[in-house]
Order: C-alpha cells, then structure tokens, then sequence
DNA sequence: GTAATTGCAAAGGATTTGCAACAGT
DNA sequence: ACTGTTGCAAATCCTTTGCAATTAC
C-alpha cells in the first residue's frame, strides 16, 4: 500500500489537507489496474458503502493527474478514463479496440526511445506521451468481426 | 480544387445529396492546413458571409471524417479540432505545446512502421493511429517559459 | 414529387463552479 | 481558529437531436 504514502507525501508538500475522501478515492484507483471512468468510480465507490460527491471525485482525480501518480485518457467515448501508473511504465501504449471497447497496454522502450528522439529532433521538450492505437483486437478478429466503419473509408490511393 | 472532387464523389457513392452547405464547409476545412475548431471553422464561415447552422457544421464534419478526408482530434482542450488529410500521410505525430497551444506536426515512416509492427506482434489489427506528444515547443523554450504543472509531478523515481 | 438536409431551439451528457456546512492542521 | 474541503445543485460547455420549412435529385 505504498501508494497511499506518495500520495500523502504528494498532498503534504503541496500544503494541502489529507481527508478521508482523497484516501478512499485514491485507494480505488489504485486498487484497478484498468481505465477507469468517473462513473465507474462512482458506482466502485457506492459498492463500498462510502459516499461521495461526483464532485469531490473530479476534483481529487485533477490532484492525482498533477501529482503524476495517474494518467488521464480520452478514448473518444465522451468522456475521459483514468489509469494509475504504479509499478508501470509511464510510457506505454493502448491498443484500442473499435469493436468490444478492449484496451490492451503494450510497453515498447524502443518506441518511446525512437519518440524521444524525433520530437527532440525539431527542437521540443517533451514531458508526456499519449500512443493510442485502434483497430480490432485478437478476440474480436477470432470471432469474425470487422471494422465497421472502415468500409466507409475513402482510401489513401484517391488523393 | 481537386479535394471538391474527392468530398463529391463520396457523397454520391453513399447516395447523398451534395448542397451547397457541404461544400462551403468542406471547402473551409481542405482550405486551412492546421487543426481547426468548429468555433474557428464558424468564425471563418461568417467572415466569407455565409450563413450556416452550428448543427449543420457538425452534421458536415462527421461525414468528412467518415469519408477518410478528415482527421478528428482531441487535444485535451474540452472539444474536438478537425484536420483534412489531403495531400499528407494519414499517419504523423502531433507535437502539442503545452504553453502556447501550437500543434506541429511530424511525419515519421519509422516510427508508424513500428507501430505497426508491435499491434501485430499482439494478434491486434490496427486500423488508425493517434500520436501525440505534449511538451514545450523550441518557440516557447527560446523565450525562457517552463512547463508550469511539471513541477508538482511525482518523478518516476518516487515509485 | 420524394427523400434528405437545413436551421433553430431544446435536450443531452460530462465536467465545473458557487456556496454554506464541515473537517484537517 | 483558520484555511481548505465537501456536497449539493445550478451552471457551463460542447455536441446531439426533434421538427417544420426548404433544397437536391
């Protein structure tokens, strides 16, 4: 439960209280290695009896973002996820699939080096990645399924 | 004027009728090579006189995006922007400073095709990439700014 | 002529904000 | 005690939708 502590550690330095409510919330974020949604959080939270504001939810997860503990993701479902970075690589792609939702993370030093090196190349200093990937997933393609939407598409060779 | 062309013949494969309202806007989004907002996309739909619905804008763009020509994006900013890919790779990075707001762009073989390479290592299908990387452009370093909320991050270390 | 689009205003959904009561230091 | 948080509801912002009038084919 070390994540608690930086946590703390995190409100502390920044001079900002410790209350019940940031501790209960961070330790459901945590607690998931998945990406959650507010919502999801919000019904997590009721099943553990504790109740809490949809506000005071958005509020402390914007602390945990700031703190670097959690990252925040849109996965263009209208709305955003959130994903603790404990124990994990801050780098890391999602494999998103267009079809059942399924997010897949895959770590790649190789891939984060190779970004490093060409956002670096036209002088910029990066400070966060954001490596999404869509398309079908292995289950999905199993069962015969295919991008819907693709059909739609006006190929490359057009222009 | 080629993309009035392409933007037509999509509209007539799906059986849809081509006004003149699709065509302005189509017009405004292939005429601008950066990431246009529906705000912006208004804005400069009003300053050529014309008179078109916010609802018939959106209407507009999501077909742009569902014929291929357009890319949408999500910056972090609250709403989308919209990039027409006439003429560029559908695969490039975005390089998003965090102080100024300025998007470059990048294009990379290198870096798609390793992409490319580690969704199919996982059994996964990609179909559309999204590469971002949030940081400080050359134009905001050479002024001496600083990435303002970096510094409450928890570096890696910590954990 | 028929079917689809347009434009307005209202609805919708996620997130934020104001403010009085309350909890942490 | 003092400062900052909580929780509720109202407000806000972007985006979608319903519907009568209009336009494309």
């Amino acid at each position: 439960m070390s994540f608690v502590h930086l946590f703390r550690r995190f409100l502390r330095d920044q001079g900002l209280p410790v209350t019940q409510q940031r501790e209960t919330i961070a330790e459901v974020v945590f607690g998931t290695d998945g990406h959650l949604s507010v919502e999801e959080i919000e019904a997590e939270l009721r099943q553990r009896g504790e109740r809490i504001g949809k506000a005071t939810i958005y509020r402390t997860l914007e602390m945990l973002v700031k703190s670097g503990l959690v990252a925040e993701h849109d996965f263009g479902e209208g709305f955003k996820r959130y994903e603790h970075l404990f124990g994990q690589s801050p780098i890391h792609e999602h494999l998103i699939c267009t079809e059942c939702g399924a997010v897949e993370k895959i770590e790649s030093p190789e891939l984060a080096r190779l970004q490093e090196e060409q956002a670096r190349r036209v002088g910029f200093l990066p400070a966060r990645y954001r490596l999404e990937i869509y398309g079908l997933c292995a289950g999905c393609q199993a069962e015969g399924r295919t991008l819907e939407w693709e059909g739609l598409r006006c190929p490359v060779e057009m222009m």
